[in-house]
DNA sequence: ACTTGATGTAGGCGGTGGTTACATCTTGCG
DNA sequence: CGCAAGATGTAACCACCGCCTACATCAAGT
């Protein structure tokens, strides 16, 4: 009963049975997500697009939660990544702050899908994210730069945590309506708006942040 | 023959079978929501916890979403209503700004089931709100209370829109933050804690606010 | 070649869910 | 008192899901 070729239209490259499915399997989860919503995410909808039976992704996952997880932890590496990346180019404690918040909310627009499984309510067991510094610690970054901030003599004193805390709501709120667009009926929906947008809050902010300078 | 006594006693319209299904409706799927989660709301389990059949909702609720809009609504009826109490004490602009963001993150300390359904992602068509002023426009409160720190002279001048964005943001991310417990980390846990950090958060904002002079 | 382990298929089991059609009961009213 | 109308119960339909087991297939090493 060889039925060969059945699943792909083209016959494109002779992969392997699929070449790399895990990757498809979290790849058709992000779409799927990002196109119906978290609610329906299901695992034979996910294999369904991918291409294969709905007992395939067993192999690679060791159930629906295990796969969440994977999204969830890929998320953070990615956010943190884009993190580093945006403050690189920044010297100031206040540029770095700027762009560590600019950076939250460019990847809740761009990864809304990763967005919505790593800070959503639905995990029985919160993701293990690695150690302080690794490259999942996100939060460490928007405390360093506080603190650098602080040292520095332009931030005011005060707890870096509260402080971090404070940054953080800011651009965690941002990201979520952006997100869930519950801002359109303000006009703002590019990518290019909510960076603008993600501009001015986080300035806005950093001036309460900010010791006795005017401006 | 018994079912007078089963229901509440505040009588104010004639109760039939079960005094008042629709209200034990939204109240078991509040209930359900805030312990197993959004994603366990069923009709079916809503059903079972008012002691009902599965069937018995559709007498009230269209479908499952028109049960999650009536939710929704509520939910921005009584969040107004705890902005309009809370800043009813405070005759400054600041305090009132301030007031209006401590009730924001204090609503959804206290309601987060509802908290959820209003901002969740799940609705086809957002839920029409009523017009501007009144019992459900809390965003038109806070753009209120901005417009009236401008013409006090107290607030900085800017677009009050944007403005109202940058409060609603950081509200809005603490409050999903405390919801989803992704604060716990830190120790924040009960309301009074979340009222304190909120009363902290929305300072600091109003110093980024504020112009030059007052402290 | 032949074995082996990873990978995917076929099919099924037990269960849940939303929804509808129709029967039954309760209530308020004429 | 009896009845229409509304409120609830019963039963059923159909789709889908998560997870599992048995089996086929393929890539590669010896």
């Amino acid at each position: 009963m060889a039925m060969r070729g059945t699943r792909k239209k083209t016959a494109d490259k002779p992969q392997y049975h699929h070449g790399d499915l895990r990757r498809a399997l979290l790849d058709a989860s992000l779409a799927l997500i990002s196109e119906e919503g978290f609610g329906a995410l299901t695992l034979r909808e996910v294999a369904r697009r991918a291409g294969v039976t709905h007992a395939a992704p067993y192999r690679h996952f060791a159930d629906k939660e295990a796969l969440l997880v994977a999204v969830a932890q890929e998320g953070f590496r990615v956010m943190t990544a884009r993190m580093k990346e945006r403050m690189a180019g920044e010297t100031s404690p206040e540029g770095r702050l700027v762009a560590c918040g600019v950076a939250y909310v460019l990847f809740a627009m761009e990864h809304p899908a990763h967005f919505r499984v790593m800070f959503g309510p639905h995990f029985t067991q919160p993701p293990k994210m690695g150690p302080p510094g690794g490259d999942t610690d996100a939060f460490g970054l928007l405390v360093d730069s506080i603190t650098q901030g602080q040292r520095a003599g332009v931030f005011h004193e005060g707890e870096p945590l509260m402080l971090a805390l404070t940054c953080w709501s800011l651009v965690h709120g941002l990201g979520s309506l952006l997100v869930d667009r519950k801002l359109e009926f303000s006009g703002v929906t590019t990518v290019q708006q909510a960076e603008a947008l993600a501009l001015e809050q986080t300035r806005l902010l950093l001036r309460g942040l900010t010791r006795a300078t005017s401006n």
